[in-house]
Order: C-alpha cells, then sequence, then structure tokens
DNA sequence: TATAAAGTATACTAAATGAATATACAATTA
DNA sequence: TAATTGTATATTCATTTAGTATACTTTATA
C-alpha cells in the first residue's frame, strides 16, 4: 500500500506548474528539479509521462521549459496516480484475462474490487485544482489526529 | 497499490475459518493449504501471523488444527492487511521521525495522508462477517460495471 | 510409550520491482 | 552555429516478494 516515489515526485511537479498555469511562461526543467532535490534525468524520466499522457505541453529551444497542459481542475490524483502506478487495483486476478478459475469460490475477490473501486473514486475526487486551492486557505494542517 | 499475495491468501484462510466458526471442529492446516492451492510451509507463514496477532487460535497434537480465535464481526479487512502489509500509509514520510524538513513547503503530504486515512477507514468498515454474509445473500456478483 | 499427526521456526533462493545514475542524442531559437 | 533545452535508453544497485526447503517441537492415541 505503498505510492511510488514517482507518483510522489510527480503530484509535487504538477502542482509547481499548476501555481504558474494561466501565464505563459514555462518552468524550466532545471529549475523544477533542483527546487524538488531531483537529479535532472530522474526528473526527466517523470515528467516524459506525464507528457506523454499530455499533462504537460513542452516548449523547445533556448527559451523552453514545461507548461501544465490542461486546467488544474480537469486532472486528478486517480489520472497521475495511475500514470505512474498502473491501474489502481488492489488484486490483479489474472491479468488481461476476466475470468478466473478459482473465481466463483473466491468471495475475497469481489470485496477487494469494491475498495479498488472505492479507493479510485476518492483519488477521483482530488484535483490539482483543489490541492492548490486548500493550500492556500489554510496554513494549518487540515486535520488532527 | 497493488495487495502482496499473503494478505490475499490471509483474507481466504480467514474466511474458511470464518465458516466453521462456532464449531470446536478445528481446521487442518493440510486441508486449508491444499484447497487454497498453498504449500504447507507457506500456508504457516501466513497463518503463524495471523496467530501471532490472535486472529487465530491453534489446538495442537494429532487432531489440532486452526481455529477463529475471534468473532467474526470483530476481525476487519484493515486489521488483517496490516498484518502482512504494515500500517496502510500511501507515503511514508521520513519513516520513524515525526517531522519531514520539507513538509512545511508539502502541500501533497497532506493530501495523501489524507487519503490514506479514507482508505483505512473504508478497510475498516468490511469485517468477515460481512464478507460471508453477502457472499451467502447473493451468487450474482455483486456490482456491475 | 512410541509414533504419527499436527504445529513452529528459520534460512535460503530466485524473480520482480523500484530508485537512481549515466550517457548519448535531437530540437530549437537567440 | 552554439548554447540551451528537451528526449531516449541502458545500466546499476538495493529492496521486497514469493516461494521452497529443512529441521524441530508438541501432543493425542493406539
Amino acid at each position: 500500500m505503498n505510492l511510488s516515489t514517482k507518483s510522489r515526485y510527480g503530484l509535487r511537479i504538477l502542482l509547481c506548474l499548476a501555481k504558474s498555469y494561466g501565464t505563459d511562461v514555462p518552468l524550466k526543467g532545471k529549475a523544477i528539479a533542483s527546487e524538488q532535490g531531483l537529479t535532472e534525468p530522474y526528473f526527466e524520466q517523470i515528467i516524459i509521462k506525464l507528457k506523454a499522457h499530455s499533462l504537460v505541453a513542452t516548449v523547445r529551444g533556448c527559451h523552453g521549459g514545461y507548461l501544465l497542459n490542461r486546467s488544474p481542475e480537469t486532472i486528478s490524483l486517480l489520472e497521475i496516480v495511475e500514470i505512474f502506478e498502473g491501474p489502481v487495483e488492489l488484486v490483479k486476478c489474472r491479468k488481461g484475462t476476466s475470468v478466473c478459475p478459482r473465481q466463483s469460490e473466491c468471495a475475497a475477490q469481489s470485496v477487494w474490487h469494491k475498495l479498488s473501486r472505492t479507493i479510485r473514486t476518492e483519488l477521483a475526487k482530488v484535483t490539482l485544482a483543489s490541492i492548490v486551492q486548500e493550500n492556500e486557505n489554510s496554513d494549518q494542517p487540515e486535520y488532527v489526529i
């Protein structure tokens, strides 16, 4: 039940870009990488995937850089996580094929699938915009144990 | 976002035991293992942890075996999953220590923690009893895509 | 009381995944 | 055309996961 570092960095990179969304000034890879404590090649691995899924746009050349490609309201955590982790499913019952020989006996199976769905729903609720907004509204932590 | 096989087998083993809860007849390890398609030593690795957390009780000797140690209503998926996966937390920010130097700048952090909490809540809602019951009530899958 | 049936415990191996680094290449604009 | 920027791939290392193997302990009962 652990997120990979790439998902986490991916979100943080997107949050950087979301903050300057609207301006047409691309952020330089170098700047983002060093702000987030990443080496440039590692940063590239992450952003290349974000680009492949068209969450970011790139501007090449000597004043190039990266831009958020869609409005922050339309980018959810679910989308981000699935880029790096693959489908959010707690169990992969014979990947690809839809029928498992044991399925009929397997009460457990449907429980995991239902939970996976719930998790996906929760992830889909959170957008870049909502994160940025929440962060601006409060300097306090949003929850207390 | 993948559950380990041990969590999954753990649940299935517990469901076996839950079905015969109330009778005082212990289920033999061999029987459970072969029913679930596990080798005996591998089964043992799993059940030993369930025992260590006192979810199951054992009866030793030549008519021994395993019994559910608590009522199925009181055993939740959260408890089972945490036995095998550790704490359900999407991110581990400097394990052990509570403060992370980057935390203040890290809007992402609180999002992951909130989601982790939600997931824990959902896991806690499902008990062995509810799974067994749901499974008896319907031969149909409980959801449709 | 021997023994077979049952549980306990630990060590090892192989495969997969994850995290990070290194290096070489391609595109673009001042 | 050179500097700046992004693109792509391959390699290394560490960790985790899954599963196997083996040796040992307990206990009911024949």
